[in-house]
DNA sequence: ATACATGCAAAACATTTGCATAAGA
DNA sequence: TCTTATGCAAATGTTTTGCATGTAT
């Protein structure tokens, strides 16, 4: 697992590399979305942004959001209730495992993926170029309840 | 693979059971998702009922997709985009393979699944209860182009 | 007859956009 | 300085809701 703050160089180095400019505004949403391994969503990053800059608009959380997956260091998870959450740590397809109870999200381990995903491919003749992969369940902490 | 007759009678026996009413507008608006197997969205499930009851509203048909989805009649395919698609011939989870430039949805064979669904709920103690799985890519045609 | 479904318009919701102002390079 | 980012408000697009009217049972 990458360090927060390697994270954030990394996108940091990959902002002034493509000449977007460094604000304290991007700085804060950045490293409230590395901070946060919990799959946070757009409004959960502007709250957590306003603690340190109270003006911060909810407009800007989502350009840098947009901006972040033109740069493909952002991935969306789009949900049936129709609001996005993001995962800024791991940027690229990965399965996830959600709670419908208390909507912890897990990053699961899934050994089968990549094979499963070069089956699809070669029987379909489809170019595929991503995917989403989410179950949905109940964690233990809530099973007991 | 159910013959579409069939599959509208067992919604509809469903539905009597459970005393909702069958009308006109539901009778046409299940005929339009079990003919159509391209995963429509509710926009233009709307379209094809309106040819032959022109009165009918979408607040109609979305009022059916959320009857339909009490029951467990229907599938729904949340997108990045924020437009529902929906599955009425499958309503259970299962995988699509959807073409990132000319939307056309498939449901490709995938055999390990139900496989990763144990591993996964046996490695984290979720009870997991459905998933989603979509592939994103470039289907043979539009490779050509 | 009576409860439920329809259809219209308005509301709700997340997200995007236009534009004047502020600020990074 | 000069271009880009911000913040506000208004616009957008999808889905939901309230309510009077219509209709299946």
């Amino acid at each position: 697992m990458k360090s927060p703050q390697k994270r954030l160089d990394e996108i940091l180095s990959k902002l002034r590399q493509r000449e977007f400019r460094i604000t304290p505004q991007r700085i804060a949403i950045l490293k409230a979305f590395i901070r946060n391994d919990e799959h946070p969503s757009v409004e959960q990053v502007h709250a957590q942004v306003k603690i340190n800059f109270p003006t911060t608009s909810l407009a800007t959380v989502y350009k840098t959001v947009n901006l972040l997956k033109e740069i493909g260091e952002i991935l969306e998870l789009s949900f049936p209730d129709g609001r996005n959450r993001y995962d800024c740590r791991k940027p690229y397809p990965h399965p996830h495992l959600i709670c419908i109870n208390c909507q912890a999200i897990l990053d699961p381990e899934v050994g089968s993926v990549a094979r499963m995903t070069t089956e699809v491919e070669q029987n379909s003749g489809y170019r595929i170029l991503s995917h989403q992969l989410e179950f949905f369940g109940v964690c233990p902490a809530c099973q007991r309840k």
